[in-house]
DNA sequence: TCGGTTGCTAACCGGGCGGTCAGAAATGAG
DNA sequence: CTCATTTCTGACCGCCCGGTTAGCAACCGA
């Protein structure tokens, strides 16, 4: 009948809280801080989420979702690979074989993956890492993290029996080595006012762990990592300023 | 004079103190839970620190002196190694040279510095990752961050100069990878029961920097990382119970 | 034993903030 | 225009917890 709600208020809400949390953090954020950056009273957060708690989850639960298919997407992509073309041993890597090539460009495309998400969810997985702890959120992420370590590890003990990763390592260090990595690099995504090229980022990761740091042949080298793509951080502070919005002090009562 | 303090209270305060910020963060730890775990009342924690903070800056700013301690004895010992020993190429590091294990062995003694120092202070940092977002103490943990990534990015670009890594690298990246995996070793301490053995965590990280995760020859390899030193995590919850502890019922003032 | 001194307790205060709700504003229907 | 209906406001409540303090208990010296 009357009155339709803004239809933005909702998206802008999400949107003010994404930039408080990563400010303040979880408990740190103030309702009446993200309601007064879209220009709305602190009641009305509470029709479009239950409690503070409520909104965060969902952002959490959508980067969860993501991040389960993304695993599964991974472990049977690169299933289909071994599948397909084989494992690559430790000549493959030393002589930079085709087939270790494939394996490298393979792998790096999931990693891609990876970074594209973590970017999308930067400020959600910052919050996690930072301002977590004591919430019922501290072990959304450190499950995930366990899961991606126990990941990895798992596929550098494969490696290990095909002789293409040195035995002499552990697993678990090797895997949390690798994730510890790509954390930080979501936490410093936060602080980044433009996006960048997660392709070189992936590609240099993935070449860092198989090769080292050394050069293997003085091949004519690519120029050094720098930003290619372009994105603005992602902020949307105050939409909406609707309607009149006098000051509505109030008067001695009308209606009774 | 007359009644001498507990001199235990400070110490079982600062453990007791510990155990809860790492439990529940800087904000969410409670003071009455910290004393209660001492059997001491609120009013007693007044007495040793002027606020929580201030008992968490203690412990922040002893861990900091000690990170700038060893960073300075890094980068000097990394310069005397130069200069006494030359820099390793990428032959060095392909053949294993004596000098690349000799460089490999300085680098991992002073990384193994650094895991006992992150060691000591496990659960202080895993409370500066986790938990200090919004605090005063959110800056400390990732300026030494920030510090620690721009010390190992010139490194890096040393030995880019000196043909020891791969000059199509971001030293950036480079840094960041490096740093924010020992962050989540450090995080990954605290939940740790036994210490493990850092001597072999810091030389499977150099070996994995410079060589990669593909074995160069195979040579008869070490048995594969276990811990090996022994040590208990470090609790202290509650000592102490001493005096009386009659109920102090207040009964009717008889002073005035 | 007694006075003086210090350690420690626990009741108390006050601010901050999450969450509520009566009612005012906006808007469409008739 | 009037009324019904829904949105949105902002004053309010109450809890939680950091910090304070009056006063009691322990202890020392004389």
């Amino acid at each position: 009948m009357a009155r339709p709600a803004d239809p933005h208020a909702r998206a802008a809400l999400i949107a003010a809280a994404r930039a408080e949390f990563a400010r303040k953090g979880l408990k740190g954020a103030r309702i009446e801080d993200i309601t007064a950056a879209c220009g709305l009273s602190k009641g009305a957060f509470y029709l479009h989420f239950d409690t503070k708690e409520a909104l965060f989850g969902e952002l959490v639960t959508a980067f969860q979702s993501s991040m389960a298919d993304m695993s599964t997407r991974r472990v049977e992509g690169m299933q289909r690979f071994h599948r397909e073309e084989g494992h690559p041993t430790v000549q493959d890597v030393a002589t930079r074989s085709p087939l270790y090539l494939r394996f490298i460009q393979a792998e790096s495309a999931l990693d891609l993956e990876l970074l594209e998400l973590l970017w999308a969810y930067r400020d959600v997985v910052s919050v996690l890492i930072r301002g977590s702890q004591g919430t019922e959120f501290e072990s959304s992420l450190w499950g995930l993290v366990d899961q991606e370590v126990a990941r990895i590890s798992r596929e550098y003990r494969n490696m290990q029996v095909s002789c293409m990763a040195d035995s002499s390592h552990d697993p678990e260090l090797f895997g949390s080595f690798i994730v510890g990595a790509y954390l930080l690099l979501a936490k410093q995504m936060c602080t980044m006012r433009r996006k960048p090229d997660l392709a070189v980022w992936a590609s240099s990761v993935q070449r860092i762990i198989h090769e080292g740091a050394a050069p293997r042949e003085p091949l004519p080298v690519s120029p050094p990592a720098l930003p290619a793509a372009a994105r603005v951080p992602s902020r949307k502070p105050s939409s909406r300023r609707p309607q009149a919005r006098a000051s509505t002090r109030r008067s001695p009562r009308k209606r009774s």
